[in-house]
DNA sequence: CTGAAAGCGCTTACAG
DNA sequence: CTGAAAGCGCTTACAG
């Protein structure tokens, strides 16, 4: 392996002038520079990164969090991630914690090694103690999770606002009885619908009825199932907001299996807006979340906190927008205004 | 920041036994580790992995290069190579590509750097004799891809027998005109599905008519608008096979566009099985690939050559079978066999 | 079982 | 503009 001491001894220069040349310093003369370069070429030289590593004591790597990279409203966020860390000059762990408590610990205690600059946690199921710690140790940005009480930077959309959003879209469509199927209450988001969800109806003087809500788990199995619960009340809904595009999917599914049709019988909406909600049939009404953007955002955010430029806002709220497609029908025979867009299809 | 040599002084012990004793050597005496434990857990002492990585000249990290995280296909066998990795104590950077070549050699050129260990290729557009150059380097796996003429270790299923399996099928249910909607023919894996497409028609002694075979770029689109090129022939296709999943669902909207039944009118076959197959409707069937156990194998071979275990194999190539759901039909009336199996559904 | 010492290959004040 | 020298924090033969 050819090293720094090697091209400065063929340039007949000290390592410090090989190393300037490469870090591109101006304080080296037009001649040296191009013999340097050209020493560079001929041993095929590439610089050591362990040592440099160590010496300037960082790796120029982010470590990612995340609970699920076959999530596609994960994978997406990620190349936001990716895309920014790269044109910066940095690389990214990938920590997939397939919602192990355990490996989302491990992952962020790389960190405390220096193996990483910063961290960013799509998925944060730790104690809010813990990542204070964790904060006060090395860079760390929250993307689309958020915690209560701290004050940690963080990027995400308006999750109550969104989801009343959602259900003021289907009360205002014409539905009085609306349902929800939401996430897994052990997680702020899915809290934050389920009180978006609330505000909706009471806002509307609508009955707040319990059997109304049921708790799924962010699968399309759960949603099938959960709508199939929803379904055999006494008094079932006509409209349901999901807490994401795959529950949605999976209410239609289970609409479809009792002959039930979509939207005429039924009005669907989902949340996140997904490639998949483009393909299914009927197409998805759905919230969108600009996926890629919170991506970029909270990288962008990590990178500046990482090279000691504070960034000008700690939390920092994305816009959502209602995407209507095929899944959900007016009832009112009024006409639907707000903030939202018709839906691109194929 | 406490380092080794402060828990040497407070354990009155040197460095190296430190090293020892964070090793799990067992040339330490019970009460030394103890005390040196002791001191490490007071201290809170954390290990500086920059330093190490350089002593030891590894970073215990591997690269992963693929084209696109969003394609589910892809997400999932990254999975497989995190889980592995994770499992053995490697970490995995992330190259997402996006199918741009001057990305695929800028990751790849990491690992020139020491940077990582190795490096695994779920995307190889860069010319073969690169490649070649690479893999004399560091250690290299192809996943999925495979290179003609290198003895390059690779893992991935046999694209020419699956394909010829997926158009067979549709030919022993009855059809006559099967058309193939294939990927990019710069792609090497298109080329061979291709060659497995041509290799059943001419088995079964049927019509070998280029029309029938369209070139797309493996997207939801270009399978819609292919498939719209192919029913528009005097004598159209009454069955087709798509190069990936998102093809055959685009197919499948093109043929609903216009009216066309799937299955009654015309059957459509994919291959992948990613998620989404389950999702449409119909429910596609498809060619289903072992998309997590290709990144286990991948990684376990991977990292059996960084460690200096020569791998038993160099070519793994693992099995596929088609999955029968509700886009094709029979439409001979005799029974149907062979390497297949019920779909899954909901 | 333990320690002193060398060294991994860079980068960076410091001095000239 | 350039070099000598120190040092980043570990690990590992070597010696005892």
């Amino acid at each position: 392996m050819v090293k720094m001491s090697d091209v400065a001894k063929a340039a007949n220069v000290s390592s410090a002038t090989v190393s300037r040349v490469l870090a591109g310093s101006p304080h080296v003369s037009k001649e040296t520079k191009e013999r340097v370069l050209r020493v560079i070429e001929e041993l095929n030289y590439k610089p050591n990164r362990l040592a440099s590593n160590l010496r300037r004591m960082s790796a120029k790597t982010i470590m990612v969090v995340l609970p699920d990279i076959t999530n596609p409203f994960f994978a997406k966020i990620v190349q936001g991630f990716e895309d920014v860390a790269h044109e910066r000059g940095y690389y990214v762990l990938l920590g997939d914690t397939g919602n192990r408590l355990s490996l989302e610990r491990e992952f962020i205690e790389l960190s405390r090694e220096r193996a990483v600059d910063g961290l960013i946690l799509a998925t944060a199921r730790i104690p809010n103690k813990e990542i204070q710690e964790v904060s006060e140790h090395v860079p760390l940005v929250l993307a689309c999770e958020y915690v209560d009480g701290l004050d940690i930077p963080t990027v995400s959309i308006d999750n109550v606002g969104a989801a009343r959003a959602a259900t003021e879209f289907l009360i205002e469509s014409g539905h009085r009885r609306v349902a929800h199927i939401s996430g897994p209450m052990a997680v702020v988001l899915s809290r934050d619908r389920v009180k978006g969800y609330r505000q909706a109806v009471q806002l509307h003087d609508l009955e707040l009825d319990d059997r109304l809500i049921q708790e799924g788990d962010f699968t399309v199995q759960s949603g099938y199932h959960n709508m199939l619960k929803l379904l055999s009340l006494d008094n079932p809904p006509t409209a349901v907001f999901a807490a994401n595009d795959e529950m949605a999917v999976g209410a239609i599914k289970a609409a479809k299996s009792l002959g039930i049709r979509v939207p005429e019988d039924l009005s669907v909406i989902g949340f996140d807006d997904i490639p998949l909600a483009m393909l299914v049939e009927p197409e998805l009404t759905t919230v969108h979340q600009p996926q890629y953007d919170i991506g970029r955002h909270a990288m962008r955010m990590l990178l500046d906190i990482v090279e000691g430029r504070a960034p000008r806002r700690r939390q920092v709220v994305l816009s959502h927008r209602i995407v209507v497609r095929g899944s959900t029908m007016d009832v009112s025979g009024s006409e639907q205004t707000g903030n939202r867009v018709e839906g691109v299809t194929l």
